[in-house]
DNA sequence: ATTCTTTATCGTAATATTGCAATATTAAAC
DNA sequence: GTTTAATATTGCAATATTACGATAAAGAAT
């Protein structure tokens, strides 16, 4: 085997894991830092920022992208990149919604 | 190559890296929610509970483990596993602050 | 039209993850 | 001490991820 059983999972739950999977890289926290720092937020200026290859970055900012938690509008003859908001509240939302559960109850440990 | 470049990162963004990454699989977030829902935390229960042999249980267990997510307490022969607090809200945490740091900023796209 | 700049895609090697059967470990129960 | 029950570890096959050089694509600048 080898493959997620995704069948297997809540739609929801699918969902959020595919989020956290996007964020589960450190050049991807890298880039998603940056651009909430930076006033601009140039393709370009990412590649120049973090120490990878510009085909290495291109393929992080695809899987941000796929994940919803960014978007890219073409300006000129590059690319900006920016955080996507509502994929972030979502996420923090599900997980506000998840410690509120755990303190209506005894955590045993 | 094929494996994760970390010494180029800061070391809070492997941690939250790290923490991401253990989130992102759907059986993970299932065990997760399982954990915050039900009041016992026993690893069979677990078992019982998602659509997945003992042995890949056991082992989405560690992961979760080692991200700090959740610690487990030798309850005679069964293993309590409960939701680590203190992870969960380093991770909200540090989501808030980048929301926060979005807000500051002029989102362009 | 050609060249330059910027980003994406392809191909591929190295490594990591996922899932499970078989087996080991550990502690309770008898 | 044997057996039973619960969890962990090992070993392995299938698949996915990471990283990058080479190359393609698309628009800007000349």
């Amino acid at each position: 085997m080898g493959a997620t059983k995704t069948e297997h999972y809540s739609q929801n739950q699918n969902a959020i894991a595919s989020i956290a999977k996007a964020l589960g890289h450190p050049a991807r926290i890298a880039i998603m830092e940056f651009l909430a720092k930076v006033d601009t937020c140039i393709c370009g200026d990412i590649v120049n920022e973090l120490p990878l290859a510009q085909p290495t970055i291109s393929q992080h900012l695809k899987e941000l992208k796929n994940a919803g938690l960014i978007q890219g509008n073409i300006e000129g003859n590059a690319i900006c990149y920016c955080i996507n908001e509502k994929t972030m509240a979502k996420l923090q939302g599900y997980f506000i919604n998840l410690a509120l559960k755990l303190k209506k109850k005894n955590n045993c440990c």
